[in-house]
DNA sequence: ATAATAATTTTGAATGCTCAAAATATAGAG
DNA sequence: CTCTATATTTTGAGCATTCAAAATTATTAT
């Protein structure tokens, strides 16, 4: 029913809303992670609206609707289990399997996602450590904050990478940084703006804006 | 570069070209087989013919050119390696894997078929033993006649079913009549327009469109 | 409060694909 | 050779998506 142009546009707004917390999300910053003129954006969203996928306050911003965000983990769901399947069964490489994830997601039914899904063993977590919801849209939940502002000396186990991009990815692999493994972070120097860990005898050295995208969770915790 | 619909078209007009054996399309029969209206098949094949894909006639028909020829191949290459991966790993049944195909043929991209390639050993025939052309345009050849035209009392192995319909692929598999399988026609029978054919112990009767339907071959021949 | 700045929306136009219906060409029947 | 049935093309229009550029609104600084 619903064009990739639009689940992309959904899933992309369901994004942002994590970041900010659920307030609205400003058509700027849509058009912007769309790739698209504030224009489009804007003639987008009120086809949206129309749809009731989201809801839109001209000049304010906009919010998913109950099915908007449905929807959104819906594609999700479908972009992270292709993810992981691509990885665990075809064998790509944890940085290229985004982009193709991008276009996948639009063209798996049900019926072969239920069988990805099956063949995975209904896997909670895609290969970034992402969450992927379930078929009924329950996320998985994950309390982890960065390394950027995680206690020195205390060791925590990487539970995310939120970043896709594939130069950040292939740096993170070729320094152990992937989920699941543990690291200790040594030192932090705010004036230099960087922090120091320690994962499996290496030392590793992160600015600020790196270490914001690797996300972290206590020693004790979850099954992965 | 091309869209999922001229992918689609230049399918379906090489499919056409198979049947009638070399000849030029005509618009008509093209539109039929794209469930579109004639205009619209006027106006696709005019932009096909613009993007050097077709020759076209006004009035008389059109022809794949050499780059055509190639595209319709690749799309070919990957709905069926497409179509045997659903079957082979993830266990669809092959009466629904033709619909998936039609949307995934166009979502994967070279380096996830090269994979899947690998995953299935460069496989040579699909689920429904039609050929796989090769990553170099190459089609595996395959000689055989229908049913509908075999001497009755010899036995022949079944190398390809021509209907994508699923229902008839359940027929298929209910009475046996897979690729691979070996059958002996026992009866044909010109005015009741029926064949008859024995499979592993099992008597079924075909009539002549059903029969056109299953392509068999030698049963000296071919490795599959 | 006014003016400058930034974000947003509107307008007008293009592309790709489609349909309905009218116009035209072609082939076969008489 | 003329008429008619059939296939094909043309015309005009709509939908989804996009851009460029102009118009509008909201925010901020003075
Ligand atoms: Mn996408
Ligand atoms: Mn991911
Ligand atoms: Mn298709
Ligand atoms: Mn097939």
């Amino acid at each position: 029913m619903a064009t990739s142009t639009v689940e992309n546009y959904i899933k992309q707004i369901y994004l942002l809303q994590q970041n900010t917390s659920g307030e609205r999300v400003s058509v700027g910053k849509l058009a912007a992670m769309m790739g698209v003129v504030p224009g489009t954006a804007t003639s987008m969203v009120k086809a949206l609206a129309d749809s009731e996928l989201v809801e839109y306050e001209p000049r304010a911003g906009l919010r998913l609707t109950r099915g908007g965000e449905q929807l959104a983990l819906h594609v999700l769901r479908r972009h992270r289990l292709v993810e992981l399947f691509l990885v665990n069964v075809l064998g790509l490489d944890w940085s290229e399997v985004h982009e193709e994830a991008e276009d996948l997601e639009h063209a798996i039914s049900d019926k072969v996602l239920n069988k990805i899904d099956a063949y995975l063993n209904s896997p909670q977590f895609d290969p970034h450590g992402d969450p992927i919801p379930s078929a009924r849209g329950k996320v998985p939940d994950m309390e982890c904050r960065s390394i950027a502002d995680c206690p020195v000396g205390r060791s925590f186990r990487i539970s995310r990478i939120t970043d896709q991009d594939s130069k950040f990815l292939q740096f993170a692999e070729r320094n152990g940084l992937t989920p699941g493994v543990t690291i200790r972070i040594t030192d932090r120097n705010s004036e230099a703006d960087a922090v120091t860990i320690h994962v499996s005898g290496r030392r590793v050295m992160l600015g600020t804006s790196a270490a914001t995208k690797i996300l972290v969770e206590d020693k004790a915790a979850r099954t992965r």
